[in-house]
DNA sequence: ATTAGTTGTCTACACAAATAGACAAATAGG
DNA sequence: CCTATTTGTCTATTTGTGTAGACAACTAAT
């Protein structure tokens, strides 16, 4: 007898309303016994064990017979800074966060209107398209795709690969600095590509911002369009701190 | 035989892979046939239909019997600037959008550490909460939870029942003009008492934000949390624009 | 040692989800 | 009018989900 016919599991709800508990700080260090979770949310017993089973291959919780179940120390979520100077390494430092960009792959294809829009140039111009992961300590964090211009910047993909850094490809293409003009938020269940990219649950969340860079003269140098792991980040703007 | 346990049913995937591709334009205006779909997804005829049943009652779709399925016109996103001034009537009126806010509970709490921190007063000192829901052509938008110092301002709550506007109400508490500090963005499944309020399906996305509003001599003034359904919303943010 | 409280495992049953096949009903094009 | 294509409806079967109860195994405290 479901209350809501929406395609999702009783014990997936009982976890990701668990999940919220400890996020929200309603449940610290220990869990109530199985029994009074499933009073609480109105299930049988076993329901409430399939859904700590779930967290617990997720790493969220341990249980260990005849004592409790435990809430395992998490990670604090990563704290990125959007504005106008956004720089994923020097943002990442700043946390003591050792980053590393994965170059995961580059194709060339022809600019549609929106992108076209975006960045100036003409419809069905040819693009670099420059596919990234950002790995932090082997923990998959977020996958950019960006677009430049072929006929603005023929050797980005290249100046990428030897850098490892957008920022200094650009400088190598005479870009010495640029900023971001605008960043949209959004935000949606992850794709089946991106889930195995980011090795996460396969109805995860990402963050999605869709930006657009320019350099000094104010001409749009990159597109990039970025999925954050919704539960492994927080995007924060500060208007007074550049 | 499932790929991945993740608790959320066959057809409830195929209905979020079908979004999803009208959302990135894959799909334009009739879908393909239910015999080709399944093969593409991999499930049955009947999964298919079931799919498709939940998108039309969501509105999305529409099937004519002998001739297809078809795509049924959609608003656009409302797109929703976060900058230091943040009003919410204005920037809907910018986009010919008309809203309303409404009340829809006020009660008094005692401050945690968080946000005692953030509103720069003591732990424990008595806050007024204020829940307000915005609704914009009958249909609600996002839920909002605000809270006041209730020493520096008792009167707030009455004074927004009275204007219905956050701006108003401060005025008459003495704080002529007030900016963002901080914005901070992340996202989750909707909580079943959101999803009631919204009037969302269950396993709907929110982008959450977080922010702190001061006065012009820096001085916080509230501290509000906003729940924007992310298949309606998009935030956006340009550095240059006031 | 005993007891109360907790997690782990087992069996059984009712019901929903997904698959499979067949055919009806409507549409569009020759 | 006839045919191919498409959505709608029906029956049947198999698999998965959730409920129910009982008991074992382990822990901590008395």
């Amino acid at each position: 007898m479901h209350a809501l016919d929406d395609g999702i599991s009783r014990w997936r709800r009982v976890a990701d309303a668990i999940r919220a508990d400890i996020a929200s700080g309603v449940i610290a260090q220990q869990l109530p016994p199985e029994v009074e979770l499933a009073e609480r949310h109105g299930v049988n017993r076993h329901t409430v064990r399939r859904a700590i089973a779930a967290l617990s291959t997720e790493g969220l919780l341990r249980a260990e017979r005849g004592r409790g179940t435990f809430v395992n120390a998490q990670p604090p979520r990563v704290i990125y800074p959007i504005g106008e100077r956004v720089r994923f390494r020097e943002n990442m430092m700043k946390q003591s966060i050792e980053p590393s960009g994965r170059l995961i792959g580059a194709e060339r294809v022809a600019a549609d209107a929106r992108q076209a829009a975006l960045l100036n140039i003409s419809v069905g111009a040819p693009l670099h398209r420059l596919e990234r992961l950002a790995v932090v300590d082997g923990m998959p964090m977020s996958r950019s795709t960006s677009l430049f211009s072929v006929e603005r910047f023929p050797d980005i993909i290249s100046a990428y690969a030897e850098t490892g850094s957008i920022t200094q490809a650009l400088q190598k293409s005479g870009v010495s600095d640029y900023r971001r003009r605008e960043t949209r938020i959004t935000a949606e269940r992850v794709s089946p590509h991106d889930a195995e990219l980011l090795q996460c649950a396969a109805d995860a969340i990402v963050l999605i911002s869709n930006a657009v860079d320019v350099d000094m003269e104010d001409k749009p140098v990159q597109s990039v369009r970025t999925r954050f792991l919704a539960d492994r980040f927080e995007l924060s703007f500060k208007p007074d701190v550049d």
